[in-house]
DNA sequence: CCTTGAACCTGCGGGC
DNA sequence: TGCCCGCAGGTTCAAG
């Protein structure tokens, strides 16, 4: 589920019922999901006020009133739902919150690739988890400039470098392949190659990506933070992930699924070279 | 430093 | 119906 938009609007809709409350009840129902819970974590958070919910990367941070941030990643199948009806937890909400004004929120993850931790708010750019982060790819800071001198002498395919956090972060394996294929770049090139007027059309094209899915996610928040609620409302705007053997647009080729650093990558043998 | 492959974990759909 | 296999939106770590 979650990419870049996904996480993006997570966090936008949970600042919606988060914002200035406090958490009045923390339950965390298991000890770890791909990590330890820092000990004392639900005591550390009963009482604190949110005063900023953010994205960071893939990451929701909320900034509380004690200086410290709640630090929550979503793994391949986590989500949050606010829950508006009176259901018993399922078998993979592994965390509830409460807050004062009674909002109950539930983070559930199947696979336990997510994480949930504290870290004080200064400093947070140098925590273990960030400081090896490149420029967001939302970022004004993420340029064609940028970005060619990222791949400079790379020789991995360019698919499998734009899923490198270290060079460029928040692009995952959907949007790589159609990022890629909006630029009309192979994703077998070797990263390196992407100078010049293709890292002109990959960086755009990169950003248009996300912020259209970001803004499909916003439009369907309400459904998406639903107990029941299911992804899939950019699924329809895919041109080439999930595609294989379909005709692409262009009507001259099939679109042909390869496996890149064992991910599924989906690309248009005409159109992108 | 770069690159690749495996590992973490559960659920689902397809083929037999 | 049931079993086995491959596959899934991410990240990290070890090894070459």
């Amino acid at each position: 589920m979650p990419e870049l938009p996904e996480v993006e609007t997570v966090c936008r809709g949970l600042a919606g019922v988060l914002n200035g409350r406090r958490f009045a009840r923390v339950e965390l129902r298991r000890k770890d999901l791909r990590i330890p819970f820092p000990r004392g974590l639900a005591a550390a958070l009963t009482g604190r006020r949110i005063e900023l919910i953010y994205r960071r990367a893939k990451y929701v941070l909320m900034a509380l009133d004690d200086g410290n941030v709640l630090i929550i990643h979503l793994g391949m199948s986590g989500h949050m739902a606010i829950i508006k009806d009176d259901s018993s937890p399922g078998l993979h909400d592994h965390v509830i919150f409460t807050t004062d004004d009674g909002t109950v929120v539930r983070f559930n993850d199947p696979r336990r690739f997510g994480l949930m931790t504290l870290a004080p708010a200064s400093g947070l750019d140098s925590h273990k988890l960030f400081r090896h982060l490149g420029p967001d790819a939302l970022s004004d800071g993420f340029t064609p400039d940028v970005l060619s001198a990222a791949l400079k002498g790379r020789k991995a395919a360019i698919k499998t470098a734009l899923l490198d956090q270290r060079l460029v972060v928040g692009v995952g394996n959907i949007y790589a392949s159609e990022s890629l294929y909006r630029a009309g770049i192979s994703p077998k090139r070797p990263a390196g190659s992407i100078t010049g007027r293709r890292a002109a059309a990959l960086v755009p094209a990169i950003k248009q990506i996300l912020n259209e899915a970001i803004a499909a996610g916003g439009s369907s928040l309400r459904d998406h933070v639903q107990p029941s609620g299911e992804l899939g409302y950019f699924q329809n705007a895919w041109r080439v992930y999930g595609r294989e053997g379909e005709s692409c647009a262009c009507k001259r080729a099939l679109i042909k699924r390869i496996v890149q650093a064992a991910r599924s990558t989906f690309y248009c043998t005409r159109c992108q070279t």
